[in-house]
DNA sequence: GTTAGCACTCATAACATGAAAGTGCTAAAA
DNA sequence: TTTTAGCACTTTCATGTTATGAGTGCTAAC
């Protein structure tokens, strides 16, 4: 990004007006916006003359884009980051808006249901794809053994942020009740508070060391939780649909396209990484290296358990959005996580 | 579908050879095909005129359809019907396929789960989305209470045919661990074979009779059961955004249409219901009754374990599809079915 | 400093044109 | 009788042309 003059991010009052209703206007009609809608829609007490002049300056300083000569205006990327920054309301939620995500997010799941719920709900209420990326650094907390059948257990793995994962462990011999209860404490013993990613490894170790009888029971398990750990949990896209609603995609390739890009990791990964400060994240066009990502905005909430970071879900769109709406509704579903997540352990410490 | 007169079903060796033709280079092509396309490509030993003729005698018998006059021929409904019918030969599947089916459905996880991976990979190997839809019917077949701190429980509900569901408690006292396992075997006295889609409304019996006592946790287990059962997990869409890939969806709005129709539950599921017999049901275009269908295929896969039916996997596509592929997938699919879900339960009779 | 007025630019839609693809039909060939 | 070559015909699609309209920048007057 170039940096102006001094003076350029200090627009007085009527370019503000102006600057402001044009972000409006092109969030909410993805067209570019002409002196006179200004005029006529926003009753700005000037005339079109007037403003297509200061139209004219906010170009040279950056702020609005012309598609082409005889268009009206579209805002830049610093014309959405000076909207965002110091021109936009914070909005409030509609009644339907609230009731639907109270209604939606309960917290009867796990952490990670959870997570997805909130995921799914802001999509559905922002009409945007969202990416769902959990925190994979996750401490077990404690391990259950349920014996569904002679043949079948049932494996449960608690982590220490509240996610349960379960896998079932089918053996070849039948096993005793006993067992099982002197498996699942010794397991215990020896692998709570390690990193789940660890898990398998730390389990080969036991079964070579201590465990070597039980270890037609416990071969299945490690198999088991082997594979349940390996899978990529990582990243889940809600509702990629939405974004055949917008203007933007109306052409089924850009709409490929952008599907593909938001499939891609190693593209939102980074991004997302690198966007949080303070629970909310916002990167807009083209101030992220990625160039594929030079047209989209991401909006990312950081959701915080004890204090721990465990996962972020992010809002992807075209730069046209409602930048007020998104995050209203971001910092609304936040602060009910900060109420669902507390609870869990208050005695825990 | 208007039953035309009694020979038309019976074709000479050269209709057939042509209408395999042109159904195969459709699927492959999505362009009306033309004699000359026919004779070039599939090297027919007829010139192009006799296959004019005979193409225009199967369209004047249904088999093909002419978008307009100066253009190839396309199959029709009946036209694909006979071609899955009769001329179709079964596909073998490449060790690559084999290889990511096998790879990417290991049964380690819960039956549902395992669906889940089953509706993914279909749509991953046929580039189609797919509709996974449970039997609600299912019986429960043993319910665990697990401790996780003082005023948390974890509740893990295991149905008969194999699926685990399990959601969280928050009591507002502490509660001793005697007073869940003994709410744990009065639960599973109380409920076991009981449907799961009845397991509140039991539970509240059971509640007022018997377990007065117990209710400050209770009721809390049971709010959390209630929302668990109650909650939507009959449906899912796999990978909707492979359709952007398919020149039938070129046009942003007709791909719109297509996902809002999918998404609509009643078309699908009523659909999907009468597909079945035997296995594997196969939907054609204007065959269902649902008009917006009507361009659109579905294949259904039922899978049994048991020898009751636990939930379908439905590719849905255009009719343009290689059904040749699809079903094959369908069946090796099913097949590693039959032996991942019989072996649960060898034992239990 | 503001505004009316006007020439200018460019996108879009409507229409015309020509080439390409594919047909159906006829008459000759097998 | 069946097959095929040849040709007139139809329609789509891509291209080119033109007219319209939205919106601008600039100038001169207020």
């Amino acid at each position: 990004m170039k940096v102006l003059k001094g003076d350029c991010m200090n627009l007085d009052d009527r370019k503000k007006k102006i600057l402001s209703s044009v972000v409006e206007d092109y969030i909410s009609s993805a067209e570019p916006v002409g002196s006179k809608t200004l005029v006529d829609k926003y009753h700005l007490e000037y005339s079109s003359a007037t403003i297509r002049n200061e139209m004219k300056l906010l170009e040279e300083e950056g702020f609005l884009e012309q598609p082409h000569i005889s268009a009206g205006r579209i805002p830049s990327t610093k014309g959405y980051r000076y909207y965002v920054d110091n021109l936009m309301k914070e909005q409030k939620l509609s009644m339907v808006d609230i009731s639907y995500i109270d209604n939606s997010i309960t917290g009867f799941g796990d952490t990670e249901k959870l997570l997805e719920q909130a995921a799914d709900v802001i999509s559905k209420i922002l009409l945007r794809p969202t990416v769902l990326t959990l925190k994979q650094q996750d401490l077990l907390e404690n391990i259950k053994i349920v014996k569904v059948s002679d043949k079948l257990l049932l494996i449960i793995i608690l982590s220490q942020n509240g996610t349960v994962k379960d896998c079932f462990a089918k053996l070849t011999d039948v096993v005793q009740d006993q067992i099982i209860d002197e498996l699942t404490e010794v397991l215990n013993q020896s692998l709570v508070g390690t990193p789940l990613e660890n898990l398998s490894l730390v389990l080969n170790n036991v079964i070579a060391k201590e465990l070597n009888n039980f270890s037609f029971v416990l071969d299945k398990i490690c198999e088991s939780i082997k594979y349940e750990m390996e899978k990529d949990c990582k990243k889940l896209n809600a509702n990629v649909e939405t974004i055949l609603d917008l203007p933007e995609f109306s052409d089924a390739e850009k709409a490929k396209n952008f599907v593909n890009m938001i499939s891609t990791k190693e593209i939102i990964d980074d991004t997302i990484e690198k966007a949080i400060s303070n629970d909310l994240g916002i990167i807009i066009g083209s101030e992220s290296k990625e160039v594929m990502l030079k047209d989209c905005s991401i909006i990312s909430l950081d959701i915080q358990k004890n204090k721990k970071h465990i996962g972020k879900i992010s809002v992807i769109s075209p730069k046209r959005l409602d930048y007020s709406k998104t995050i209203s509704t971001l910092k609304y579903i936040n602060s009910k996580f900060k109420n669902l997540l507390l609870n869990d352990k208050e005695e825990g410490g």
